[in-house]
RNA sequence: GGUCGGUUCGUCUAGAGGCCUAGGACACCGCUCUUUCAAGGCGGAAACACGGGUUCGAAUCCCGUACCGACUACCA
């Protein structure tokens, strides 16, 4: 039987980075046995679904490159079915009406209370009194209009069991799980059986999922088992944590979970992609550094944790915001991966920073070219390319506070002498780096000042920073005019 | 409260009884190259939660304790 998995997001917010690693397994898993990656949109909330929501989910996907291969499914519209179960279970003696009146868990706090406290009582699952109704009655009352939920009547006696791909053997006393509510009482169809019933339809044979949904996996055997269908294989994923050891939420967090975030912070779907594949998984032979071949090739169920894995953050810092290793990831694919790939990328990060010429792919394009491939060594993420890469596509650029002040300030003769400088290599026929060397080196000996002084204060004047790649091959892009003109600017020396 | 799960460097992880005086990666520290560095090269510090077993031998198997997490709802 062909592999179906499904990746089965409730669109009330963006796509968090949980989810996107989700879909990413499933979608490993997927291709690398030859089979088919589905998106069910798991919509039944109405009240927290959101259709922007969804649109962000499918954004998400789309930048990780994670396609669906079939027509996305909405739950919502699968309404009918699931309550067609709900009393064909009814019918077959399965389920049960139960007439209790509903009753009403407001916030998340009560909830929980009301959790524990219910639990304390330790009373027997199965003394619901409508459980053992007799079915005329049940149906009179039904037919008289009296509100009821529908309820699985599960078992006294007995255990579920199923054998999770990463977890091991799962084994649960009937007696530890209520009868649940399949369908409530204003008719809407729960969760459990909502996700049972569009499994089946939709033919998963594999269920990937976040290890939050272990326990539930029991309810949905009893759900398939009452249905009458042979139950998937499950695979449950351990969690992705916050730094203190808490489940990352949106409501906690913020948007440093959300998937988006990311993108728009310059980060590249590969590189975020690979780092999002090795949180609680790694492949068998310790590389880090994979393309989606790659991972659809090592990727393997056995590969998978247990423990949950911690992602760190920290909003408080702006070097720190996020994971040190995503963020070194990125910078490994920026400087390393084919120049050809990056460009793109590039083109569309200045194009939003307003920096973008039409020029860099027609006539300048080899211009284009070695810079990026020279300024990209040191950067992080493809916003560096407009902000620290600022002054190599635009005249209008800032400098930085404290380069100009260990840089320029500290040698306040520099004033003077560096457009002295920019007159020098004015009148040089050939702006290679040799000559330029050569002409620096005669001016600094001559003017008794250092060779890395010039240097850096170049370093600042034409690039208004501290770092960045050999100021030799600096010049060299920014050819002569420019160079020139910069190293005679004074607006550095006026600032503050 | 109950049920289930987890616990290897700060973090991501390798490890399936001897190959482990526990390996890699990020971050950190030092040295080095150099005109700068947040780059490159070299090196360093850094972990098997605890206690009992089993075994000739345990990070690896068993039991207990601690801690963490998930679930427990007419939410998904």
């Amino acid at each position: 039987m062909t592999v179906r998995v499904r990746f089965a997001p409730s669109p009330t917010g963006y796509l968090h980075i949980g989810s996107a690693r989700t879909a990413l397994f499933n979608f490993l898993y997927a291709r690398s046995k030859g089979g088919k990656f589905l998106l069910r949109i798991e919509d039944t909330d109405l009240e927290r679904s959101t259709e922007e929501s969804v649109k962000s989910i499918l954004e998400g996907l789309e930048w990780l490159g994670l396609t669906p291969d079939e027509e996305i499914v909405f739950q919502s519209r699968n309404k009918e079915k699931h309550v067609a179960a709900a009393f064909r279970l009814l019918e077959e003696g399965k389920a049960y009406r139960d007439f209790t009146p509903k009753g009403d868990a407001t916030s998340s706090k009560n909830i929980k209370e009301l959790i524990v406290e219910r639990a304390r009582e330790q009373k027997d699952l199965r003394s619901n009194p409508y459980r053992d109704l007799p079915k005329e009655e049940s149906d009179r009352r039904a037919a008289s209009g009296e509100p009821f939920a529908i309820r699985l009547k599960v078992p006294h006696e007995g255990k579920t069991s199923f054998e999770d791909a990463v977890y091991g053997l799962q084994e649960r006393e009937f007696s530890d799980i209520e009868d649940l509510v399949l369908l409530r009482s204003d008719g809407h169809p729960l969760y459990n059986l909502a996700v049972v019933c569009d499994d089946i339809e939709m033919g998963i044979t594999d269920v990937i999922r976040g290890q939050d949904h272990l326990t539930n996996t029991h309810k949905q055997i009893l759900i398939y088992e009452a249905l009458g269908v042979k139950p998937p294989r499950f695979a449950h994923l351990p969690l992705i944590l916050a730094p203190g050891g808490k489940k990352l939420s949106k409501r906690y967090h913020g948007e440093i979970v959300s998937l988006t975030t990311y993108r728009d912070a310059g980060f590249l779907p590969e590189a975020f992609r690979n780092f999002l594949a090795l949180l609680g998984w790694s492949p068998k032979n310790n590389k880090e550094i994979m393309s989606m071949e790659e991972l659809i090739e090592n990727f393997s169920l056995e590969g998978i944790h247990k423990n949950n894995a911690i992602f760190n953050f920290d909003s408080n810092n702006p070097k720190r915001w996020t994971d040190d290793k995503a963020i070194w990831m990125n910078a490994e694919y920026i400087r390393t991966m084919p120049l050809e790939k990056l460009l793109p990328y590039v083109k569309e990060e200045l194009k939003k920073a307003k920096l973008w010429r039409e020029e860099y792919e027609t006539e300048e394009r080899n211009w284009f070219e070695r810079t990026v491939n020279t300024i990209r060594e040191r950067f992080f993420t493809l916003k560096d390319f407009s902000t620290q890469g600022r002054a190599y596509f635009s005249e209008d650029y800032d400098f930085d506070e404290k380069a100009v002040e260990k840089n320029l300030k500290k040698h306040p003769e520099l004033q003077t002498l560096m457009p002295e400088l920019a007159s020098r290599l004015e009148k040089l026929e050939e702006f290679t780096h040799e000559h330029i060397e050569q002409a620096i080196r005669n001016f600094a000996e001559e003017k008794q000042i250092s060779f890395g002084v010039i240097m850096n204060a170049a370093r600042t004047l034409l690039t208004g920073t501290a770092v960045g790649p050999s100021m030799l091959a600096v010049f060299e892009l920014l050819g002569k005019e420019r160079s020139v003109m910069r190293l005679k600017s004074q607006i550095p020396w006026n600032q503050n």
